[in-house]
DNA sequence: TTGTGATCATTA
DNA sequence: TAATGATCACAA
């Protein structure tokens, strides 16, 4: 029955990170005293907030890092028996207003992923929650490469919505970052730029690291 | 209502 | 079977 502390620094972050590894989530919960569902059909986001808490991080569900004074974003990868990734990685909601001029440089994205803390989850559908195994965390930013390919992403699907043609917008668009729904449900609605350049009412979008994007960054780090 | 944490489940 | 669109819980 600990309970955890900020890490004040980066080393001490890592230290934890290094010493959850290899546990599983039921093992984590139980120090923390956290209810383990049987299945995240509801609580989605349970094994997240798990690690969030496990780790120490600042919690809440501002639009800052999870790790503010470190700069650094937690994110779990669900990865199966084969080492990929199950799921696609959320990274923030999609502006849909006032993006006129918005560049990449400033853009939520790029700050988000400029220092990221990967922890991948042994999550393969069959596995209980509590019995997922955490794996080795990692720090990552993204190299020249990864970045171009991000902004490419980001400013291709930006400008559609600057133009008004958020509608046009969908999932197939971008190489390894897309634009998906992000809501409570289908009936859920924001406002957004419409074609005329009037507001429009339209789902609430996220962005999205797609699943090959997050097999290269954990093959980059695991196969050396 | 929006943003956080994501996974579910139907479609292609 | 992978990917897209839909959905769940909670905090502020």
């Amino acid at each position: 029955m600990t309970k955890p502390s900020i890490p004040r620094s980066i080393p001490e972050l890592m230290n934890n990170v290094d010493a959850i590894a290899g546990l599983t989530l039921g093992e984590i919960a139980t120090q923390f005293d956290f209810a383990i569902p049987k299945n995240l059909l509801k609580e989605k986001g349970w094994s997240g907030q798990l690690i969030e808490y496990a780790l120490g991080a600042s919690a809440g569900s501002k639009p800052v890092p999870d790790f503010e004074h470190l700069g650094i974003e937690l994110k779990t990868l669900p990865i199966g028996y084969n080492g990929k990734p199950l799921e696609t990685t959320y990274v923030t909601v999609v502006p849909l207003t006032d993006v006129t001029g918005l560049r990449w440089e400033e853009s939520v994205v790029k700050h988000k992923l400029n220092h990221v803390l990967w922890l991948p989850i042994l999550a393969q559908r069959d596995i209980p929650p509590m019995d997922r195994t955490i794996g080795c965390g990692f720090l990552w930013r993204p190299n020249q490469h990864e970045e171009a390919l991000l902004r490419r992403d980001w400013e291709e699907q930006m400008e559609l919505i600057a133009l008004g043609k958020v509608n046009d917008v969908s999932g197939h668009l971008g190489e390894v970052m897309q634009i998906r729904p992000k809501a409570a449900n289908s009936k859920a609605l924001t406002d957004a730029i419409g074609p005329d350049g009037k507001i429009i009412k339209t789902l609430p979008r996220g962005f999205y690291l797609k699943t090959q994007f997050t097999t290269t960054i954990l093959a980059n780090q695991f196969s050396i």
